[in-house]
RNA sequence: GCCUUGAUAGUGUAGUGGUUAGCACGUAGCCUUGUCGAGGCUUCGACCCGGGUUCAAAUCCCGGUCAGGGCG
């Protein structure tokens, strides 16, 4: 399922198999929530060479729902895509007001967005759902409490968690299907390495660090992550849920971490930003209006091969949308191609230098 | 030449005697990280010029300038 292939002190390159392929690690994950990428396709993952979206169970659970995905025969074919999938539980969706009704040991009771329907999901259940969908990997329904500062709320939250997981596992059926489990913990050093050893207790072909990625800050995103990621098994992936921004990703590879996920890259590229190795940039500044350079200088991705910054601030400004399909594809290739150069730096034993770079030049506000 | 209409942020506009002069786009800045609203927030920025009436004028009157329209 997962093999490590080469190392340079905590930052590892690996294999993850799945039952569509194989995808090197570390990797970042666009997301799919609903199946749809906004603005592009899954065409343009396949130039992009993106080997691994995440979609999430609850949310085609809900909409459009499993008999008809049925019908569709399956989420990879209804998509056209035929590389490697993730499903994350819906656990997350808890921290959202308007969905949670209630929530305890036995399961979660929550309102559809689409509909206003009322539902009941166990972990079992979610197991259930996400062995239909048949994605590559599963995700253990997680419990991220709403008030993320309350210790006993994050507590109780760890405790859960860990119940779940045991639920989740013993109830898995599909085969062909990975399953990671997911750490919680807020930011306390202590509830997070609880929460780390309960989870490493049982075994899973994956484990993730959820809970993260909610406006805690970079110094204690990273103190975190060195709090969980001691207790994590070694031999297997791990999976920082949410994150997110090149030097959060770099940071996290140098921590032991292998996969990520965020819609960070793509919905800012709605919102004007694009990522270069010297910062990001807002394209809509005057400053870009007579910028006839490509968005970032060292990127081959289609925008940048094709087009300058003076043109995409030009679409801004005369309200023509298409700058953000540009942006979007030139954003989340830059991180696949960020994430290339990370590989290959550690698989020649040059990271530490790559980041040391990385960081020099990486402007953060 | 005569008549007429108009002139309010960079742009387009609201405003019939007392408004912190409103709005939209714009400028500048900030926010967004496992449900991505093709977003959200903040800032900057104006009554054409000169005189008059009035306690008080963007608002009423006179003149000028500029622009549009009509007549010759």
């Amino acid at each position: 399922m997962f093999q490590i292939t080469s190392e340079e002190k905590k930052a590892r390159t690996g294999i993850l198999k799945t039952q569509h392929g194989k995808v090197e690690t570390p990797f970042f994950m666009p997301v799919a929530t609903k199946l749809g990428l906004k603005l592009i396709n899954s065409q343009d993952l396949k130039d992009i060479k993106i080997k691994t979206i995440i979609s999430n169970a609850l949310i085609l659970y809900l909409n459009p729902g499993l008999e008809f995905l049925e019908k569709a025969k399956g989420i990879h074919k209804f998509i056209n895509y035929n590389d490697t999938i993730f499903t994350d539980s819906g656990g997350f969706q808890m921290i959202s007001d308007n969905f949670l009704i209630s929530i305890n040991k036995k399961h979660v009771r929550f309102r559809s967005p689409f509909d206003s329907s009322i539902h009941k999901i166990t972990p079992e259940k979610n197991m259930e759902i996400q062995s239909a969908l048949n994605s590559d990997v599963a995700m253990c329904l997680d419990y991220m409490p709403r008030f993320e500062n309350n210790y006993e709320s994050l507590k109780e939250s760890v405790k859960i968690t860990y119940e779940w997981a045991k639920r989740c596992k013993d109830s898995h059926e599909n085969k062909k299907q990975l399953l990671f489990c997911i750490s919680q913990g807020g930011t306390f050093k202590d509830l997070r390495e609880k929460s780390a050893k309960l989870m490493s207790s049982l075994d899973f072909d994956g484990y993730a660090i959820g809970g993260l990625g909610i406006g805690e800050g970079s110094d204690l995103l990273n103190k975190t992550v060195d709090y969980s990621i001691k207790y994590m098994p070694k031999d297997k992936p791990r999976y920082l849920m949410g994150i997110g921004t090149p030097q959060h990703i770099i940071e996290s590879i140098s921590k032991g971490i292998d996969i990520f996920d965020s819609c960070y890259a793509t919905k800012h590229a709605r919102h004007e930003m694009a990522f270069t190795l010297k910062g990001e940039i807002r394209l809509g500044k005057s400053k870009y209006k007579e910028d006839f350079t490509p968005l970032d200088e060292n990127c081959n991705c289609f925008t940048c091969k094709n087009y300058t910054r003076a043109y995409i601030h030009y679409l801004i400004k005369i309200n023509e949308p298409s700058w953000k399909r540009l942006v979007t594809i030139h954003n989340i290739t830059f991180l696949n191609n960020f994430l290339t150069q990370i590989r290959t730096s550690i698989k020649e034993n040059n990271f530490t230098k790559f980041k040391k770079d990385f960081i020099k030049n990486y402007k953060v506000k």
